[in-house]
DNA sequence: TCAAAAGTGTTCTCTTTACACCCATGG
DNA sequence: CCATGGGTGTAAAGAGAACACTTTTGA
């Protein structure tokens, strides 16, 4: 306690999003320091008056202008002592979701980021210090979690077909799906809405819009329900 | 990155053991400072040079003069500014799981902790910071992670009684078990070796000891094998 | 011989899997 | 009328749940 710590704590975020049959990223390109020409993960250095959540919030919000559907904590990086070559950096890695209407960015004119771009999982650029086993971390998370939790509608629209979740099921976890069986499992949840919309996608036959039903679920969670999907 | 941080960064230790039909936390009583007379996690900052993860296993065997069975992250406190009233502290914390023959703690002649005690996890004394909550997630998170994760075990002696693997469950997830349902089950992984020991504790029929094969378990986790056991 | 804990199988139920054809629309 | 994707049921197999008596030892 004497001696002076010198260490700085950041947040990072790794923002998904996903649209036909894609998961993207979303990196930023800073326009000063070391990383200059490299692209990195939103973040930055935390306020001494502020928490964690709201220092990433900010983050994002200042260097890509997002506000996002889901956000955890990931996981904290700080064993390598030199990921960040300037100064001993501990980073705070969140893990967020936004749906396909957040996938057009709109300019962004603020300090920090030269610009912000989704990139595809699968065509990630260069990538500063250790983002890309932070994304690498992430991404691993993203997958495991889809099958015990209800978070796969935080990456589609409100009202989605039942094809692009399933779509969303097999791109991201690389895993054939039995459409009638995976139909039954899902609606046998209770927890999605059908809407009584019914819309007409190039070809093929018009299909019915669904909805996720929160509410709905935080109350079968409560009585012990899990959502689990599982798969060969 | 113009306006200097002034925020320390911390380790803290959940350290679980288990005998008899209760699981104990591990927690010290510091020698200086505000929290005098309250217990705490074993825990303090992190050195300029040191991973976090050193940083926790120094901090364990200097306060406490332990090392665990089994460790990793659990999460990072950082939402509430002012929960060490002193200055902004951000702390990591690990979850630490030891076996019985740690229970009996040696003298500790050092120099940060006065003291170091096991509690019993539903008579834990008043609590420095926000100690209590991240006890109560690290508590959460043990109760989860044994329905999907062989660390049970790492709560045992090397060589356990079935019974014993049974009492951890029930007592810990507070859930009947059908005994022969479960020893079905756990024996059907494959991953628990019996030995050709058997002993006799006070009264009824000896008992064989078992071991988990850690290595069988890898094999098999490698293969798609997952760990997992449901309570009604 | 009694108390205490260990050990052991079978049946029933429920969940999961496998599997193929017709439907509604647009071009 | 053809191509495209949407929508649907049933049977077989496997996994989980329910259930009670015998064995071995120490006191």
């Amino acid at each position: 306690m004497s001696i002076i710590q010198n260490i700085k704590i950041a947040v990072d975020a790794i923002v998904f999003g996903y649209e036909k049959n894609q998961l993207f990223v979303l990196l930023v390109k800073q326009k000063f320091g070391d990383t200059k020409n490299l692209w990195c993960l939103p973040g930055g250095f935390v306020l001494n008056n502020e928490s964690l959540t709201a220092a990433v919030t900010r983050e994002l919000r200042e260097e890509t202008g997002i506000t996002v559907n889901y956000l955890e904590q990931l996981y904290t990086f700080g064993d390598k002592i030199d990921r960040d070559p300037r100064f001993r950096v501990v980073s705070v890695a969140y893990f967020a979701l936004v749906d396909p209407s957040k996938l057009t960015l709109t300019t962004i004119t603020n300090t920090d980021a030269e610009k912000a771009k989704w990139f595809p999982i699968d065509q990630l650029p260069d990538l500063a210090y250790d983002h890309r086993e932070i994304i690498d971390t992430a991404f691993a998370r993203l997958k495991n979690k889809l099958t015990y939790q209800p978070i796969g509608f935080d990456l589609l629209e409100t009202e989605f077909l039942f094809s692009e979740l399933e779509n969303l099921y097999t791109t991201l976890l690389e895993k054939n799906i039995d459409r009638r069986n995976f139909r039954k499992k899902i609606l046998g949840f209770g927890i999605i809405d059908e809407t009584d919309k019914i819309i007409s996608v190039k070809s093929g036959r018009p299909a019915k819009l669904f909805k996720f039903n929160e509410k709905k679920y935080r109350e079968l969670e409560l009585k012990g329900f899990h959502f689990e999907i599982k798969f060969n």
